[in-house]
DNA sequence: ATGGTGGCTTAGCCA
């Protein structure tokens, strides 16, 4: 089972290059993020003409997340709980060939003195209790997305320079270490412990020519999903593309 | 150095 993660910024401006993508890699499973629209204004007709079944929500020009699963999708839950305040289109999960799978778009933060930042900092909280409460109904568990965090040193292109900015500051980290440290696994890290690869480029000063990135797309599995992890891969090709998103791919492929 | 790029939606916000 091939599950993909992949933060588009607009999925009505990605088509070309996220249908190009799915016919060369064939993931049975694609979770996005930032699809920026409206359900009803989702292109679906492209991706079930690859056969691809669709889960989504959405709200204008913002957010939006998607689960694309060539399996039936089962059980659809469409939104973290915890915050009643909270109704932005940021979480989706279902469950796919008996895996539990979700597509999670983490607030940005915008800024340390925004109050999108205590935001970002409480949605972790709570993906915290939401995945606790996931791990012990026991079924496999594949959690991927955009959490706008660069876990460690190894995952932003210079450390000393970016420590304190948005994605990068320590209270993020402590939030992502605490996360995971429910008996949850970092995917990529579980197979490239030392490797320095980024998932995320910004657009501007020729980020990806430079090489100028930060890894803050990541799969967190259960246990059990774990124990399936074959490989594990962050496709950059999409990234080189004319009209890119920001983000390329990750892929990881568990045993069947 | 307070710009730089991109995608909304239509000049301002968000990333």
């Amino acid at each position: 089972m091939k599950i993909a993660t992949w933060n588009v910024n607009s999925i009505r401006a990605r088509v070309p290059i996220v249908t190009a993508w799915l016919e060369r890699v064939q993931p049975d499973v694609l979770l996005l993020q930032e699809t920026k629209c409206l359900p009803e204004k989702f292109p679906t007709e492209p991706f079930e003409h690859l056969h691809y079944n669709i889960a989504l929500i959405g709200e204008p020009s913002l957010n939006g997340v998607a689960i694309l699963s060539k399996s039936p999708i089962e059980d659809v839950v469409d939104h973290l709980p915890g915050d009643p305040a909270d109704q932005e289109a940021r979480y989706i999960e279902a469950t796919v060939d008996g895996v539990r799978v979700a597509s999670v778009y983490v607030p940005n933060g915008t800024a340390l003195d925004s109050p999108r930042f205590p935001f970002k900092l409480a949605f972790f909280d709570r993906l915290r209790a939401h995945a606790k409460t996931l791990l012990e109904e026991g079924q496999p568990l594949a959690i991927g997305g955009d959490y706008n965090v660069a876990p460690t040193p190894a995952d932003v292109y210079d450390a000393k320079e970016l420590e304190g900015t948005i994605c990068y500051h320590p209270a993020e980290r402590e939030k992502w270490r605490t996360l995971v440290n429910i008996g949850l696994y970092d995917a990529y890290r579980a197979v490239a412990p030392e490797t320095i690869a980024f998932s995320w480029w910004h657009y501007q000063a020729r980020s990806f020519q430079l090489g100028h990135g930060l890894r803050i797309d990541h799969f967190l599995l259960s246990p059990s999903a774990l124990d399936r992890l074959e490989t594990v891969e962050i496709d950059e090709q999409p990234r080189r593309q004319k009209t890119p998103s920001d983000h390329t791919p990750v892929l990881c492929s568990l045993a069947a």
